[in-house]
Order: C-alpha cells, then sequence, then structure tokens
DNA sequence: TGTATCGTTGCGTCATCGTGCAAGTGTATG
DNA sequence: CATACACTTGCACGATGACGCAACGATACA
C-alpha cells in the first residue's frame, strides 16, 4: 500500500488518523487550530529543516543527481567542507527520511528515497489543495503517471 | 504559462536555463555538481526554511485550513505567542512566497498562494522521480486531474 | 597484530534564528 | 487634531545549528 503521510525514516511506517477534512472550513483560524487536516501532519518539519541548508542541499543534490548510492567521501568532494561535516549532513537526512544508509565493509552508501520523498511532496501539494474551497476534492492519484505501487 | 521552477514572491517570475537533464546520469557526486539540473533551483532553501518552524508551521496551517484570506489578529489567536512574532513570522512566509499579503484599510490580510506552492512541490517531486535512471523520462503533467491551465 | 582507510562522535566556537518587549508607522474614527 | 486600532520594526537575549579540529570506533590489509 501507499504510505500517505509524514516520511518516516527507512524501515519504519505510522498509521495516522485522517481528519476528513470535512464539507466547508473552519470559519477562523483559531477553529482551523483545533480542527486537524492532512496538512497538519504533511507539513513535516523535520523533513523541511533537512531542506534548509545550503550545503546540507548541495550534498544532496550531489547524491539525487548521480542516480546512485554514494560514500561519504565521494560525497565530500562535492563540497569545500570538512568530512565530518558531511557526515553529519547525510546522518541528518537519513534521519528525516529522505537518504537511506546501507553500510557495505568500512565505506557507507547513502542512496535518495525518491520515491518516498517525491510521494510526500505530492501528498502536501494534494491536501493544500484540498484547502481551498473553490477547489474540486481531489481525486486520489498515484504517485506518476505510471501506474505502480 | 505555468511557471516551471522556484518558487518566487507574489508579482514576480523568473527565467532558468533548462540543465536538460541528459541521457544519462554523471558518474560521481563530484561530476554531478558541477552539471546543474532542476532538482538545484527547485531545492529551493527559502521555501524549505519557511516550512521548517513549529509556530511558522501551525500559522501557516491556520491559514491553509481556513481557505481565505485573513489578518495578523486572527492568526495570532492560533499561537501563543506574540502579534509581532506573529507578523513576522507572515513577513517571511511571504518573502518565500507561500503567502501574499493584501493591505485593506489598517488590517493586512495573508492567504495562502496554494497553486503556486503545490505546483513547486510537485516540480520538485517530478525532478527527483527523473533523476532515477530505471525511472521513465518524465511525461509532463498538469497541476492536477483537471486539466485547466 | 600493527597500520591504513572510512566514517562517526565529542567539543568549543561562531553565526543565525525565534522570541518578547517597547517604540514607531500608518490608517480609521471621534 | 487627538485617540484608538492594526501592524511593523528596533533591540536584546537565549536557543539552535553549522562548522573545524581532534579523538574515537570499525573494517580491511599486510
Amino acid at each position: 500500500m501507499t504510505q500517505r503521510y509524514k516520511l518516516q525514516p527507512a524501515g519504519r511506517s505510522r498509521p495516522h488518523r485522517d481528519a476528513s477534512r470535512a464539507s466547508r472550513p473552519p470559519a477562523t483560524p483559531k477553529q482551523a487550530a483545533a480542527c486537524c487536516s492532512p496538512v497538519d501532519s504533511l507539513l513535516d518539519i523535520e523533513l523541511f529543516k533537512a531542506f534548509s541548508d545550503p550545503t546540507r542541499v548541495a550534498l544532496l543534490a550531489c547524491i539525487a543527481k548521480c542516480g546512485r548510492a554514494c560514500s561519504v567521501g565521494e560525497v565530500a568532494e562535492c563540497c569545500d567542507v570538512d568530512l565530518s561535516v558531511v557526515s553529519r549532513h547525510l546522518a541528518l537526512l537519513t534521519r528525516s527520511g529522505v537518504l537511506e544508509g546501507r553500510k557495505d565493509g568500512r565505506t557507507v552508501f547513502y542512496r535518495v528515497r525518491y520515491a518516498e520523498v517525491s510521494r510526500a511532496l505530492r501528498a502536501l501539494a494534494d491536501a493544500l489543495d484540498d484547502c481551498q474551497p473553490t477547489h474540486s476534492p481531489s481525486p486520489r492519484r498515484q504517485a506518476r503517471s505510471t501506474p505502480h505501487g
């Protein structure tokens, strides 16, 4: 099945009650604060915090564009920062569910969890669209044009 | 036309050279750092920094769930922080292109730029998927299931 | 078993950011 | 013109986070 809500680190998964974005929106922001909606869980602070540092994002972009799992040493050649800094950034990206690490001998290979991240981003986009009263109430689409799970 | 790349504050728009994600990915992360791709501009640090503070995200979620433009005073009732803090958060969200402010008399109404934000999120999701060598090379889809521009 | 390699973790430092208070700006109202 | 209201901005302070260096595992190899 598809993971609908908040992005989790690799190897976990968590259910979450659906806030059933009812027929009409709350009248005031204060009322909105009380009623919970998919956007609450999809606005995943840890995920977006991972995307909010230039060095970290540069490292992520390098791995992403590479399209394969990369070692820490390889990734460190992208940026002019200490290897320990790279290690910490990759660890944080892993904790936030963006990367996945695999140890092979004495080297650690990090790969991007493309499907999970893009699914989380699209889910948030859908949830935001659903908040607009003028918007049609969201046909649940698959992740991409290709209908694989 | 649709704005393909980085989310901009309301009232602006910027072209950007297309990195033409070529046939095969770069061999190493270092090479990946040199060649630019849609992910570079779509990993918009200012946007995601806006989503990386709990208070700020709570305020945003309130406005989003409300589905209409809200005044600063209204939004301030959602959280237990000073009004000046709310004002600053909403200003930052505006600068990063998430909100749009409109002054009416002495009150300022902030609304969520739903379409622009969700478009930016989906564009990043697409760009990430395109980085996977195993993935089909991205049919350019419209924003949602409804085929309006 | 010693040594080199790959990566992580502890620690101190510095910059950034979130916050509250107080003062300031701009707009309506009497 | 004075006052009230809605919001913004200056300032100081504390918390968080990014960074480099050094020390520490963990694994491979001679």
